[in-house]
DNA sequence: AAAAGTAGTGGACATAATCCACCAACGTTG
DNA sequence: CAACGTTGGTGGATTATGTCCACTACTTTT
């Protein structure tokens, strides 16, 4: 088995993880590998910073308390655009706030097929908590100046928004 | 109906999500929020457009068979890096390409421990592929102009190199 | 009032990701 | 050289995520 090490090394052997000596090939140019790879590190991040928050762990909880703070009467099916995940999970989110005690469902006054959505008061002390941990998550990137980090976040904001305003199909674009 | 609907409609049922109506509260200043959610879009779209290939299905398989292509011989560890990912997890990605016949481990020549990447001439036919899709995915951004597109891709690739090569950043600044 | 569409829920399933333990091999240090 | 700590890769177990589809209740359209 070993024999076959008589070979000389592939050049790939030597490669270490820096820009200098990686070639992302067509990955370089693909705005798709670099929101995979920083939401992987990010998530990483946050799910530390909030381990000992249990009502909210799980991806989309904070966004929904947020929201359903900033918006009280908001409906699952605006909160499931805007988390940009189907509506399935979205309820299941939504029922992990309401069996942890922080949000509460009632039937809508304008559409008895939606649901109003509000915090109880737990849940508005939690939205301050995780505001508070939201802001502190900044430092993890904390070697960007503000400069820096209004670079990255307004493009993606901007897009972000034609997403959530266009109807994105899946695979099919416009040509 | 034992719900009683004989309050007035709250505030947040009228909302809908437009960037208008809806206030992501801190969010709207976070990185990560929008990371996450376009990480979203961008994978569903991605699945679409690669459903018909099966092998490469799953999210780290087209960087590990293109970072393979590009460097014959890298180590495992190094495309975990990379891929920000587990070990394991890549482990496993890798398993995925080996049984699909597109990637083979050798031991590495110069670290016996280690492991060598390969194609094989199959994974050199799907990473031509991969390269043409991965292309075409560019029109998922189609409303992008080029100057946008870049402008949202520059600050992220110098973000991703700073958390590669300096992973756990706690506090100390590049330069 | 029938038909078509929408809002939310729930089940079943498939991936993805983490955690932890393990073994083999490296490379120091004395 | 031999014991030690470290690194590279693998595997098992468990949990979290995300998708697909079906179903009920209600609303809107015609």
């Amino acid at each position: 088995m070993e024999t076959e090490n008589l070979n000389a090394p592939a050049p790939g052997e030597a490669v270490v993880a820096t820009p200098e000596s990686i070639d992302l090939d067509v990955l370089d140019n693909t705005l798709s590998f670099y929101l995979r790879a920083l939401n992987m590190a990010v998530s990483r991040d946050w799910d530390v910073r909030i381990k000992d928050l249990h009502p909210i762990r799980g991806i989309g909880k904070v966004t929904a308390l947020l929201l359903v703070g900033r918006h009280p009467g908001i409906r699952p099916s605006v909160v499931a655009q805007v988390l940009m995940k189907d509506r399935s999970e979205v309820g299941r989110v939504l029922d992990g706030l309401e069996t942890s005690g922080l949000l509460a469902r009632r039937i809508s006054a304008t559409d008895s097929r939606a649901r109003a959505l509000f915090l109880t008061p737990q849940g508005e002390e939690m939205a301050d908590e995780v505001r508070r941990r939201v802001r502190e998550s900044r430092r993890f990137f904390g070697d960007l100046t503000e400069a820096e980090y209004v670079a990255a976040i307004t493009p993606l904001r901007s897009l972000y928004w034609r997403l959530v305003t266009k109807p994105r199909a899946a695979g099919s674009e416009v040509h």
